[in-house]
DNA sequence: CGGTCGTGTGAACGGTCGTTCACTATGTGA
DNA sequence: TCACATAGTGAACGACCGTTCACACGACCG
């Protein structure tokens, strides 16, 4: 009896899944207000009606799609960073990886600039408090790089920022363009004006 | 005659910009969806039908609130950088007019992040033209940087789009944070990560 | 003073969805 | 095969809001 309920319980998350996949590609092309809850359902293969045995409402789906993807990038980041050993190699790691996960998730990170989240307050809690997170955790990367000595001694939050707000503008700018060429591409170019600065050595 | 229909003139641009300014407030706190047109239209003193003998609609309102800030913006940004002389001054002209304009523009500003352009496609072009033509203005800084030596030699519309996403995310995280401090206060740093790095120099 | 034009009003209209629910279809266990 | 649970349906409902329009008000002029 357990086997039925675990199969039961698989088939579930799979047509929800199904669901997210699809809510995933329609937001990412339209944006949250001109997408209906009928024509994700419809897309996933769905009525109106059935969406609602997975999620709450509209709001709910949206916010759902967001938080989870969102755990899994911090947590791949995370996780690359930690197999890199001195601070340098880990800043490169936390490169390579967010421009990784922004080409393999080119959809989700379309709906995730978009940043429609004005119609939901809670999305937007969950958003800050994961990003200030982040921003802390590059942060601690950056002081033991100066405390190493291999980092320059200016203010770590300010130097946090400025790498992670590369990166995301990096990203933004390829997600804007249609351009041919790899974000990863970029990787070398990003690390080298963070690490090094636009000016010429005397 | 004529001076009477000047006068008229001038009192409809004064009930315009006041319904602008008002929208610019209630955008700003609460974004495009969540607003009505009555709101705005009370806000500025008005019912809701006046508001039509103003602009042709929400969508219309919107978009002129947008573009012809941002037409200011640049505007200003290019004035500004003109009167400095060599490139690194140009450059740090740039960081500052751009930082004092956040500053002082705040809730237009808040909007204009909010990136709130799916609803209306033409003011997306609009945004895209004016920021590709601000990318190639500040590229060509760069290009006479290098090729007056006192910048390195690195792809230049990279190092143009860096130093632009540098500006861009500090104002967003600035916008974000309800920080006391100025936002001209991290010029200094912005300067100096972008032009020299975060590395030590051996 | 009366007529006209510019200006302002806000109730009413119409269209658009998000959400619900009475109902059907399908599968399951006895 | 029957009864019950589970899954799925989509028309109908209702709320919301952008837009319109028939009307009111007052300024100005002859």
């Amino acid at each position: 009896m357990t086997q039925k309920a675990k199969r039961k319980e698989r088939e579930y998350q799979i047509r929800r899944a199904a669901i997210l996949e699809q809510a995933e590609k329609i937001f990412s092309a339209r944006g949250y207000h001109q997408v209906t809850v009928a024509e994700i359902a419809s897309a996933a293969g769905f009525s109106t009606g059935s969406l609602y045995r997975f999620f709450e409402g509209k709001q709910q789906l949206y916010t759902t799609l967001i938080s989870e993807k969102l755990e899994v990038l911090y947590e791949t980041i995370r996780a690359d960073v930690k197999r890199a050993s001195d601070p340098l190699a880990k800043i490169e790691a936390l490169v390579a990886s967010q421009l990784r996960f922004v080409e393999e998730n080119r959809d989700f990170c379309r709906v995730f600039v978009r940043g429609e989240t004005d119609a939901i307050s809670s999305i937007r809690e969950t958003i800050y408090k994961d990003y200030f997170r982040h921003l802390s955790f590059i942060e601690r990367l950056i002081k033991d790089g100066v405390k190493k000595g291999v980092l320059r001694r200016l203010p770590p939050r300010e130097m946090a920022a400025a790498l992670i707000h590369m990166l995301r503008s990096a990203s933004v700018h390829w997600l804007l363009v249609s351009s041919k060429e790899t974000l990863s591409a970029k990787k070398e170019v990003i690390l080298d004006i963070y690490l090094r600065g636009v000016e010429s050595r005397p």
